[in-house]
DNA sequence: GAATCGTGGGA
DNA sequence: TTCCCAAGATT
């Protein structure tokens, strides 16, 4: 049997370690933004801001975190709360699977781990939402171990002073660039060396235009010391998206009352609630009465259009024609959908795109 | 391995 | 406008 081994040592031994360890963590030290995450070492809170922090700028994060924690101040208070709770706190942040897997990993170790969050890397490796960056940031951060912690940040930042043409958009990669941490990382400081990687990387090290000027390893890296820095990493690109087109029909009965139905609970959107969408390719705007009478089996007082949203998303574009739809009579909404009154409507989970179509509601 | 899964900000 | 980007994980 052929294994392909990746000699990290190939790349690693230039580097002067311990000049480099120490350079990096002074910086580090010295330099570190005031963030809330940072106040201690709570594994509970250092996991809900990586969990947050994952594809999500900083900036982004930190009102999210603060309200989540003051929402949830400790492991059994997530584990005991509703989801729809959680998932509203998290509403605008994206990603909302992670808001359900983080929920569910922390039942998990309130119920095997007697609420303790796990420090072996293989036991935490196993909770839901938990890959392999969050899982050592994680167990460097709170637990001060030793294990490489690589997310894109440090992926760049290590292309650039490993001098590495690999393309980082491929998987393969980061598993060669956890191999170069491990190598490098710091015994005395695992937190400060990961966090201080991450931090040059999202202060100095920038993917366009990166400071090296203000770098406090300038004299290890091997892309300065050729000029190539502007052109690393070497990342592929990303294939275009597709766009979608629907009606979203804001259903509205006699007693101000609005019809909101829950998604399903897997794929985009999962358990966010919305007003309800019809593909645009199953039926024209004329033929909507008829429609809604045969599947619905309610009859059209009205129709007004609102103004259309467009809503981008990574992979998706949503075009939504949005037509406020006043029924006549007695509403009867199936199991998934509910009838409601604007308050009850700002309690529930809304994603970005139809916070839009309510935000137009009189 | 390639797709899927959100959103807001900046060049 | 369009594209890229951000402390990734899951399927």
């Amino acid at each position: 049997m052929i294994v392909k081994t990746f000699d990290s040592k190939k790349y690693t031994n230039k580097i002067e370690k311990h000049a480099f360890q120490k350079d990096l963590i002074n910086w580090y030290d010295a330099e570190k933004r005031d963030l809330p995450w940072r106040a201690d070492q709570d594994p509970y809170k250092i996991w809900v801001s990586e969990i947050m922090l994952q594809q999500t700028k900083v900036d982004t994060v930190i009102p999210y975190f603060q309200n989540f924690i003051t929402s949830f101040p400790t492991l059994n208070d997530l584990a005991e709360a509703e989801e729809e709770k959680v998932l509203k706190a998290w509403e605008g942040l994206g990603y909302y699977s992670r808001a359900r897997n983080l929920q569910a990993a922390v039942r998990e170790v309130v119920e095997v781990y007697e609420s303790k969050v796990p420090d072996q890397p293989d036991l935490l490796g196993e909770l839901k939402g938990v890959g392999p960056y969050t899982k050592g940031a994680i167990l460097s951060i709170a637990y001060e171990k030793p294990e490489p912690a690589v997310d894109g940040n440090v992926m760049r930042v290590f292309s650039r002073i490993l001098a590495m043409d690999d393309d980082i958009a491929n998987q393969q990669t980061r598993k060669k660039i956890e191999s170069c941490v491990t190598d490098l990382i710091s015994h005395e400081d695992p937190s400060a060396f990961n966090q201080g990687l991450m931090e040059l990387g999202a202060t100095v090290c920038t993917p366009k235009k990166p400071t090296c000027l203000l770098c406090p390893v300038q004299e290890h890296c091997q892309a300065f010391e050729q000029g190539i820095q502007e052109s690393l990493p070497v990342k592929s690109k990303a294939k275009k998206q597709k766009s979608l087109e629907y009606f979203a029909l804001v259903f509205k009965d006699e007693n101000e009352k609005y019809i909101l139905e829950k998604r399903p609970e897997t794929g985009l959107l999962a358990n966010m609630w919305q007003f309800i969408m019809i593909d645009k390719s199953e039926v024209q705007k004329k033929q909507l009465p008829l429609y809604v009478r045969e599947k619905y089996g309610w009859s059209i007082k009205g129709i007004k259009e609102l103004s259309p949203v467009k809503h981008v998303f990574s992979h998706i574009t949503w075009h939504l024609t949005v037509l406020e739809v006043e029924l006549e009579g007695e509403i009867k909404t199936e199991a998934q959908a509910s009838l409601m009154k604007k308050e009850k409507i700002k309690e529930l989970p809304l994603p970005v795109s139809h916070q839009k179509i309510f935000n137009q509601i009189t």
